[in-house]
DNA sequence: AATGAATGAGAATTCATTCAT
DNA sequence: CATGAATGAATTCTCATTCAT
């Protein structure tokens, strides 16, 4: 269904070697990209920041748009965790969903930056590539799909089974609404304020209790 | 109140010839950043596609992010008078909010290509231009505070004068949601089922019915 | 002798109007060379400062070097016609030369920046003019030729024939000396002690009295 | 005292490279300056002259204008050891001076294409880095004030102690003389009567054997 | 005669990528 | 594996000159 993860080939051999370099990459070159944009930022900028030489960093990626992949992978990735890993899966659907639009909203919060970086930023992908990035995003949502079925089976939510993924959606939507329209929002509302009322609206809709 | 609009000098002294170059440029530079993207389109390709030549180009422009300028601004520019048009101020505030909500969504829909150009491209306009791009949006959202106003005096809406920035900011996020997140949406939605149900949850809150 | 002084064509027919414009030409060019020096500055600027459009600026030019000869000569033709002013033919060789050496150094302090105009600009002019534009100086030191046989005639001066030639050239040097090496001269001397020291070397040399 | 010299930055670390290539820089463009003037030089034509690619050359320099540095820097310094080398410090004051002032006019006369491009050219440089390059002249007048205080201590030279500075740009001027007016000046002089006799008149006002 | 819009060759500078050491 | 010097295509912007009005 997603997209196959792409392989970016290496002239060096040790894996766990190639690892920790592109970790030292992504690190350097989030930062550079969200200050600086993806064009602005120079490939010498990128291996400085990382640590090493411009030859070394082309032992580890064979063009700047690799660099650009590796951020916005490990951004979704980062995501996922995040947001995986603050998520109680005990207790009702009902439970889990006001937990994790909260998680996903919090995130959303903290990685501001970031998922900027990728609206702007990912269309400089080469075509498959940006396949790729965008369906890593259907990922995530695909926690929520998860969260509504069990909702669904154990009764505590109400919603057309063929409505969960329409759903899932509206729910990203929300979390990315809160970075997008950051300045418009921060004006009225504290992150928590928006989150309560956004659970309040949600819930109106599909709660079992109303 | 909002930042004064930005004047390109130009060498050329027809003010007449002015616009009627810029109208060019704009329109062939639209297309251009929206397909590659601002970094990837030379000035050669914006004064070839405008028509003329890169000296040309040069006598009505002061650098590359000028164009950047123009291109956000006659966006905006489009943007407000599509949607006045489209809006009749008369009837109940109610009645005029719908219509107007029924408007914004199409515009955007018509308008999605150039919408996502300015998020994902206003920020290589330098920092006073940027703010001012940005400011303009405002002054749309202010559209919605007006009908919002008006329901309020004419007894059609409920909503406390406090919170009707904060809603109409809302509004404008469902507007720019459809365009964000076209690709998931548009899975699940035509157009007009998304308005309609965003307007149906819209008026659940703030209608007087209710 | 001297090369024969370049007509520059002009597209407009009535003489007098031809001088004036380029007697306007030269007035702006002239301080626009001086302050940003031939090369930056630009025929847009030229013209403008001239009180026309770059348009007419070529009704009366042919190219921008045309300029430049236009002013280089415009100097040398108001150096040699302010010395000539400033000397009185009348009385000794050796009253017309003291008073003679007198006014080369106050015309050279005068007018300085042109002086240096014409020795750093002139060789952007095309070959063949320049060899005119350089002779021109020639035309003044033959003020002091004169000057010199005139002291030999009246026996005033004692200096060998052969040697008025060298002698007329050392009394230009000695005018240029003080704009060329002006800020390392002003440390020690004014306009009036440069001149007294110069005029008792040169007489010690060739003045009978000694 | 003196301006601290400039450094320019450079891309390449190893100092050695810098500096041979520096050289390399330095050789071609002063050939370049000399024969097309600063301007009319482009930096491919210095990058071919100079053995290697545009891109490489701005790897050692930072702008064109650091060409003109390097090389006004270069014939100053060049200028300065020619004429260190030459003198010989051993003898009187008058005898260094003398040996001095014929080294000058050489150094001068075999230099005069350099001096000459300063002269022309070192207006194109930055303000700050102007004053650092005519200032650098200033130390080459030293060696002459050192040559008078010889003089004066071991009384081989009558000249009044706060008279020496003057003196020695005068010395200076002398130099300069002969390369500005080369082309009036070698008609009548060889290289050696113009040293002769400018030793001669020189020496009539300061030696104590008058 | 005067104007000024149009032109495009040319200039300085940047930067992703390569490859010899 | 790591380095960093070398490369040159590509880019933005300028400006002398022309020519239709």
């Amino acid at each position: 269904m997603s997209e196959k993860r792409k392989t970016i080939p290496s002239l060096v051999k040790d894996p766990k070697l190639i690892e920790k370099r592109r970790e030292q990459i992504i690190e350097a070159a989030v930062h550079l990209f969200i200050h600086k944009g993806f064009h602005k930022t120079t490939t010498r900028e990128i291996a400085r920041a990382s640590g090493f030489s411009i030859g070394t960093l082309y032992e580890y990626i064979e063009s700047k748009e690799d660099v650009l992949y590796l951020v916005c992978d490990a951004i979704h990735a980062e995501m996922e965790t995040r947001l995986r890993e603050a998520i109680n899966f005990n207790g009702t659907g009902l439970k889990i969903l006001k937990l994790a639009l909260k998680s996903l909203i919090r995130v959303m919060d903290q990685m501001g930056d970031r998922v900027l970086l990728i609206y702007q930023e990912s269309k400089s992908l080469p075509k498959e590539t940006l396949r790729y990035v965008l369906g890593r995003e259907e990922e995530i949502s695909q926690i929520f799909v998860e969260i509504l079925h069990r909702g669904i089976a154990d009764g505590s939510l109400r919603i057309d089974e063929k409505h969960v993924k329409l759903m899932a959606d509206n729910i990203m939507v929300l979390g990315e609404m809160w970075v997008f329209r950051r300045w418009a929002l921060h004006k009225h509302y504290s992150l928590e304020e928006y989150t309560e009322k956004q659970i309040t609206l949600l819930l109106r809709e599909i709660s079992v209790s109303e």
